[in-house]
Formats: structure tokens, sequence, C-alpha cells
RNA sequence: GCGAGAGUGGCGGAACUGGCAGACGCGCGAGACUUAGGAUCUCGUGGGAGACCGUGGGGGUUCAAGUCCCCCCUCUCGCACCA
């Protein structure tokens, strides 16, 4: 038997957890509680990789340090469960979703308990659980009965080919993603959540929370708010008709030369004159097909065309163009702008491109050459003139509302949230479309709404969700009217359930409430939040504006349920690439290949060097990669076919996936935990390299030796010194105590690991190891590598667990030493040190380091013309 | 284009509010022990023969700059004409 037999111990230790239920944590108003969340993963049918567990091992350590500082802990674990792969899967296949999703989750469950993390299981949660959509139903209801909910028509990407509306990410440059068939944008009647009721407080409220600086711009960014005026133009020939503008400078009103309409713009189809239609029409059917991405390419390309229609200025009466432009969009502000060339960017483009005038009302730029956005004093503006612009923009505002022509408002770019899904596997909505028209609510009693069955996932064909095609679900009669009644055939997007199940974690098996109100008032808001940084603005504000919904309803009594967030860095892989001819991924041909030495890029497409011919890159998996004797690296078939090494995302497809369970199997879990917290700080990305686990690994062994001894009976306890042992030891011990507790609470992981390092490596090489300090370290490792520190505690004659033993102390007085070093510069050059005892006075350093003989060399023939001395760190001579 | 973050040995990374650059680990080199080892232990390891030079490049502030200021380069990640 090795001496560490990583495998025997942790099998050992995480049954001896599971039997004992160590993790298992419940409501006790005694001790403080802290709440550990990991964002719950959703279960795909790949596994975990390697990447994964990066946040989960993180928050493990942490959990398990509060806990041995006498917290309460709540950290548990959950699945994401609804979602499109296994919709697609059962298209492909005809595997019911349900079955899939079951199997993946049984996958990551074992992954999972294999990481010897401290979840409390008995706290799992499935967001596809009937006994979860119930509740998730059941704030849809709350959401409803609000007034948050509503129904409105939203252009939704169908694909007639494919017979089945998709996801953006599914179309690409217009087409769609599987297959390249046409997609086209129609309008169809979905359920809307009106988040930016919430907006402001959404906005504002990021002031309560500790998260990261760069997520909370990002938020902020999103919400978008900006002040400014709304404007109504009335339209010549047409008077019950206005256009209503958005513009956050109404200074520049008098500099509007012409107006712009959206496309889509509701008035486009009846202003429009009869000689301009036919052009409009086309302009307005070519729009439609662009696909969103080739918008984005063609940005500052300005096109459009011209209605024939006026608009009439507000102040002057003077008629002003009114144009439909794409640069226009439908969905922020009115929809349509007033132009002011002179003062905007897009605006001078376009007025250039259609020789529309220009003129300037704001001076301080020259229009003649570019647009002049800074702000300045007005002219040529009547009642402005000479002012400057905040003034001036007060001025108009104040205007514009005594003569009824407009008002001083503000806008959020932020949009109304589109909440359904033409999808099968996702939450039905509990509502009835009644015949009168009507839409009401499924009653509570009712829910959960169920998913009928299904036989074949695969689409109709017809513009419809899936589910309106099962007639025997989708037709119902209305219990209180007796009417005849439709249900909603469209899902909630996967967003609804990781909505709120960190409200559910705090209560997950109540079947009478959606969470009881003492466990969320003692387990909530959530203490530390981790996970990706791709969540920064979508998940994070969406179950925000849910969390204030139910504070709104006094239903939690936190108005943030996030209080600290982390978004730990990604984990790369490495892959071996190369290029070749065939485009079209026709397998009967024999492609020319190329390494990248041969390959330039032009727009991020791989072409030939020589020719210009376009490359497709192609990935070589990185176990089948054939190492030179030169270190290079050669395709396993290919002669001499050099491939390039690339550092990126690991992926199925790149070939760089690592899997946890043979690094668990090889090394042990506590080594891989280990190496994931070693590899750098948690919030930065680095590539991972198996090389260097064995680094982690030994220092593991060196620990099990330094404490369990070297002995082949390695069951009998460990004999150790009593008592502190001698002053060097206690000091390494007292320092690496404190060392280690700041770390973990600035997440500073890997260097609370190198600590941990240091001690081993010194701690026994004067003297015997005294108990005191084994303890002390055992205590210490025990959240990073639980299973060695609980095999070895009780090796030492300890009763199990260490998980639920209090953190070490130390002695201040052991922290500081009794000398010094106190580095010594001459113009601000290490030339010399000293040492000096730890409680000398500036005076008696400063004489101590002029004796230093290594000093008087370079002070030799001069005087200091000036001496700096830092408290305790540092003298400088300045000569 | 806009925004955010990052560039330190062969590699991953340390360095608290400006104060000994390179902790700890990988790799590499030398030695010890061993029947053997992806074993273990010890020592060494930024460059240069050298005074010296070294934290992406250039300037600056300071007794002192990886850290602060200005300009530039590169990479990564978000966002998408937001009126």
């Amino acid at each position: 038997m090795p001496p560490y037999d990583h495998r025997a111990i942790e099998e050992k230790w995480q049954r001896y957890w599971r039997e004992h239920q160590v993790f298992r944590s419940e409501i006790d108003p005694s001790k403080p509680k802290f709440y550990v969340l990991d964002m719950f993963p959703y279960p795909s049918g790949a596994g975990l990789h390697v990447g994964h567990p990066k946040g989960y091992i993180a928050t493990d350590i942490y959990s398990r340090y509060k806990r041995m500082r006498g917290f309460n802990v709540l950290h548990p674990m959950g699945w994401d469960a609804f979602g499109l792969p296994a919709e697609q899967y059962a298209i492909e296949t005809g595997t019911h979703p349900r079955e899939t999703t079951k199997k993946n989750i049984d996958v990551f469950r074992r992954q999972f308990q294999s990481l010897g993390n401290d979840y409390d299981w008995a706290r799992e949660i499935d967001t596809t659980d009937p006994g979860y959509v119930r509740w998730t139903q059941w704030i849809f209801r709350k959401l409803y009965e609000r007034g948050l909910a509503y129904l409105a028509e939203v252009p939704v990407n169908w694909c007639p080919a494919l017979g089945t509306v998709l996801a953006n990410e599914e179309v690409v440059d217009g087409k769609s993603e599987r297959g390249g068939h046409p997609v086209v944008r129609l309008p169809m009647r979905q359920w809307m959540l009106r988040i930016t009721a919430y907006a402001d407080r959404l906005l504002e409220d990021l002031n309560l929370v500790d998260w990261p600086d760069p997520i909370k711009k990002m938020q902020r960014d999103w919400i978008g708010r900006s002040e400014g005026a709304r404007i109504f133009f009335e339209v010549a020939g047409w008077p019950n008709e206005r256009i209503e503008v958005f513009t956050t400078r109404p200074d520049t009103l008098f500099g509007a030369t012409y107006m712009v309409l959206a496309p889509e713009h509701p008035l486009v189809e009846k202003v429009t004159v009869a000689d301009r239609r036919s052009a409009v029409e086309a302009y307005v059917q070519e729009v439609a097909i662009r696909s969103e991405r080739a918008r984005i390419a063609e940005v500052g390309e300005k096109t459009g065309v011209f209605t024939g229609a006026y608009a009439v200025h507000p102040v002057t009466q003077a008629s002003l163009p009114i144009w439909i432009a794409d640069y226009v969009v439908a969905t922020y502000g009115t929809g349509a702008i007033m132009a002011v060339p002179a003062h905007d960017i897009r605006d001078f483009a376009f007025a250039r491109k259609f020789h529309l005038p220009i003129v300037e009302v704001v001076s301080g730029g020259d229009i003649s050459k570019a647009a002049y956005i800074g702000e300045g004093v007005n002219v040529n503006s009547d009642f402005l003139d000479g002012l400057p612009t905040p003034q001036a923009k007060q001025r108009m505002g104040e205007w514009l509302e005594q003569h009824g022509k407009g008002e001083q408002t503000v806008t959020y770019k932020l949009r109304d949230w589109l909440f359904s899904r033409q999808r099968y596997w996702g939450e039905p909505f509990p509502v009835l479309h009644l015949e009168d028209g009507t839409t009401k609510l499924v009653p509570e009693s009712d829910l959960p709404v169920l998913l009928p069955e299904l036989e074949d996932f695969r689409p109709s064909g017809e513009f419809e969700p899936p589910l309106a095609r099962v007639r025997n679900w989708l037709e119902v009669t209305d219990p209180d009217t007796k009417q005849k009644a439709l249900r909603d055939a469209n899902t909630m997007p996967q967003w609804a359930g990781s909505c709120w199940y960190y409200l559910r974690f705090c209560d997950p098996h109540n079947a009478q409430e959606a969470w009881s109100r003492d466990a969320e008032r003692y387990w909530m808001p959530v203490d530390l939040y981790v996970g990706g940084a791709e969540h920064a603005v979508l998940h994070l504000l969406y179950s925000r504006f849910w969390h204030k919904v139910l504070f709104d309803l006094g239903l939690v009594h936190t108005p943030e349920p996030f209080q600290k967030l982390l978004n730990p860095g990604m984990i790369l892989g490495h892959s071996y690439r190369y290029f070749d001819t065939n485009l079209s991924d026709d397998p009967e041909v024999t492609p020319k290949v190329f390494p990248s030495s041969a390959v330039r890029f032009e727009n991020n497409t791989p072409l030939d060097k020589v020719k210009g011919e376009e490359l497709k890159a192609r990935w070589v998996p990185s176990q089948e990669v054939r190492w030179g004797e030169d270190g290079i690296a050669y395709h396993p078939t290919i002669d001499g076919l050099v491939l390039e090494e690339v550092t990126e995302k690991m992926s199925k497809s790149r070939g760089n996936v690592v899997n946890p369970d043979d690094i668990i199997v090889e090394y042990g879990t506590d080594s891989m935990r280990l190496y994931e917290m070693f590899m750098g700080p948690l919030e930065k990305g680095a590539p991972w390299s198996t090389e260097s686990i064995p680094g982690v690994s030994r220092f593991l062994q060196r620990a099990y030796r330094l404490i369990a001894g070297d002995r082949e009976d390695t069951d009998g306890p460990t004999s150790l010194v009593d008592g502190p042992g001698t002053l060097e030891q206690a000091r390494l011990t007292a320092r690496t105590i404190q060392g280690v507790t700041t770390d973990i609470e600035d997440m500073g992981l890997n260097t609370a690991i190198s600590k941990l390092m240091v001690f081993v490596r010194d701690i026994a090489r004067d003297a015997p190891l005294p108990r005191a300090s084994a303890e002390a370290f055992l205590l210490l490792l025990a959240p990073f590598a639980p299973h060695l520190a609980e095999e070895l505690w009780v090796r030492i004659g300890n009763q199990p667990s260490i998980a639920n033993q209090s953190w070490p102390t130390y002695d201040q007085a052991l922290v500081v030493g009794e000398e010094i070093t106190i580095p010594i510069q001459v113009n601000g050059k290490l030339r010399s040190k000293i040492l000096v005892p730890a409680d000398s006075s500036k005076d008696e350093i400063l004489q101590l380091a002029q004796k230093d003989e290594k000093l008087a060399e370079w002070l030799r023939g001069t005087t200091p013309r000036k001496v700096i001395y830092v408290e305790k760190k540092l003298v400088n001579f300045v000569v």
C-alpha cells in the first residue's frame, strides 16, 4: 500500500460525510448564518470538464472556512434543467427531454460528488420537477396580478424550411445555423414582462451590493438611463397624426433639418406619398430580410429612402422631409428622431450622403468638416441664441411644455423582457385564453400546469409552437364561466427557473409555499454568489427584477438578493490546429492542407498566404497530436504537417477538453482542488496544465509523511511532541495561521496554499513536529484538501469530523519576530541589509546603518545630502 | 467603433496603502539514496565575465515606480448606429 492512498482516503471520507450528514444545514437562530451560492449548472450531455469546478471549489473552501469560524453555512446545489439542447436531442432521436435530463443530472451529480464538496444534498433542486414548476408558475401569477406580465405582438425568427422558430443565436447571417435556410422575422403574440417599470430601482440599488465594478457598470449601461425631452412634430396633411421623438439635446431643435423614422414605424405606411410608395416598400422589405449581423457589419454606411411626406417644425413651422432609415432603431426611444446633422455624427453622415441641409446651432466646431457634438453657445436659434448648452436645454424644455409641443423626460435603453419561447421543454404559462377574447390565470389550486406528453418532437412546419399541436391539452373548458378556452402554447424561457432558485434552496421541500417566511428571514440574502461573468447582465438583472417584485409583495425581506458577487476566470485548454481547402466539409475530397505559417487572416477569415484562397480551420484532438523530438506538434497521420498550438476555451469541437474524472482517478480530488486554486487568482483565466499537478500532489504527500510518518503500518496513530515546540516552530505556526486566514478572507487562495507549502517545508527542519503545530496545520488545510485533513486529523488521535472544528487562533506577539531586516539603499539602490531588534527606534537604526561596513564603501568620500527613513521598513542615503 | 480588464524569468504566478522585484509551484541543472520508479531528499536556477541591466514600448513625477501621471503597442472579454 502506497503511503498516501488518495483513492482509499477520499472514498472513506466522502462516505463518512454522507452517512453522518456532516453538511446538513438547518435553521439555528443561535448561530449567525452564511449563505454561499454557486450559479447552478445546466446539466449538459457532455458532463463536466476541469474548467467547471474552479468556482465550485473556491466556494467550497470558503464555506468550509466559514463553518469552522462558527457560521451556520448554507451551501446547496441543483440543476437548471430546462433548455434547448435536451429538446434538440429529442428532435433528433425521439428521446423524451425528461429522460435526457435525468440521465445528464445523474452524471453531473456523480461528478459533483466526486469533488468532495460540502453541499447539503438534501436540498438538491431541479427546475423541471413539477414541485418546482408549480412555484415558478405561482410567481408568474404574482407578476400577472401586479400588471407586470402582458401580451404583445413581437417578431420572432421563423424558418419556413425547418418549420420552427429559432433563437437569435441559431440565426447566422439571416440564415439558420443548421442547414443555412432563410429566416424571416414574423410577429407572434407573446408574453412580455414589464422590467422597465423597475429600471430606476435596478439602477439605484446597485449601490447596495458588493459586486465587481465592471459588472455594475455593465448593468448600468444595459439599463442605459438618459435624460432629455420628448418633442412632438405635426405631419403636414395629417392633422390627426404626429411624430414623437426623443432627444438628449433639445437645445439643438433649431438645427433639425429632416426627420427619420425606423422602417418598422407605424406611420411609415400611412404617410408615404403615392409615387414614393414602391421605393419605401422595397426598402422596408430589404431591411426586414437583412440580419442583425449584416446591419452591424455595415455600421457607418448609411442607407435610407425619402417618404415624400413632411413634418412641421414645432417652433419655426418649417417643413422637414421625413425619411426612413435603418440607423434609427424601432425599439429604442420612440423609433423616430429629429435629425440634427450639424451636431450628431450619424445624422451628419446621412445628410452628407443624401445632400440634406446642415445648419449649425451650437458654436465651437467646424461643421463644414464634421459634426460638432460638444457643448457650446447657441447660434441661429431664435430665443436660445447666446445661451450655453445646459441653459439652452433647460429653456427649450420649458418652452416645449408651455406650448404643449413636448415634455422633459427620461428614457431607458432597457426594454421589456420577452418572456415566451416557442418550445416544448419549458414551464407552461398558467393562463387560459377564453373564447370571449379575455385571458385569465389558472387558479393557484390548479398549479402546476404540466407539460403534455409528446411522442414526436419534430416541428410541425406550421407557424406555431409545438404545444399548439396537442389539441387535447390545449383545449379546455374554463371551470368558472364554462366557456371554451385555450391554454397558452408558449413556454417560459430558461431564465424563469434560475430567477428564484436561491429562494427555493432556503426551503426546498415545502409543499405548501414556495418558501417559508422563517426560512427566508433566516437565510437570505445570499452572502457570497459565485459564477461566470457571462451572466453579468441577463441572469443577474432578471433575478434582481423578480426579487424586487417579491420584495414589494412582502415575500422577501431584502431589496437585493445577492450581497457579494465574484466571477471566476475561465480555465483554458490547449488546442492544435491547421487549415485545409475543404470548405464544404465534403468527406469525399482530399483537401490541400496548410500549417498556420502558410496562412494569413483577413477579417478573421483564414486565407492561403500565396494564392489568397479561402481556408477552413481544423482541430486535432490533443490526445492525438504526435510530438516530434524537437517538441513540435505534428498531425497524427499527415506527415510533416506542423500544428499550431492555440490556447482557448475548452470545448468538444476543439478537442481540448480535460475530464476531471481522469484527473481524480490519477491524482485524487484533493490534488485537483489544490491545483485549480493554485493556478492563480480566482478571477483570472489561465491555461490548464496537467503537468503541473504533480507539484501540488507532492506537497500533499509531504504533508502526509510529515504527520503520519514514513512507516509502513500506516493505520496506527502518529506520535507527536507535546506542547508548542521551539520558539521558531511556534512563530512559523502563528504566521501561517495569520497568513492563511487573511488570504482566505481576500479570496487569495493561491497565496494561502503557498503559505501552507512553506509551513510543511520548514516546520520540522530543526526539531521534531509538535502537536500544536500539526493540529493547527490540519485545521488550515481542511478547507483546501478536506479528505486528507480528515484522515490525518484522526491519525493523530482526534475524533472526526475536522469540518466541524474551530478555526485555529494565534498569539499576535509570535507573529512579529525579535529581529527585523532593514534594507539599506544609496540613491535608491539596494546596497546592504542590517539586522536590528524589532523594537529599535529610528535613531538606533540609523546609527547601526551608518556603521555598516558594506555601506561604508558606497559612502566613502561623500556626505549624505539627505537620509530617508521609512518606519521599520527601509533606510535610503541620498548622496 | 465604444467600454472593461490584462501584459512581470522557459512556464503558472508573488509583491498590503509607491519602499529588498521574481514568494510558492512547474520545468531545467548538479548531487545523494534506491533492485526499480511519473519515487524521495539536498543544493542551484531572470540576463550579463563585469561595474551593471531588467516588470509590453516611449516619456514624466519622486530620495525611491511593476505600483502614480501622459502617449503608444499587443492580447482577452463584453456591447452594437441608443438619438
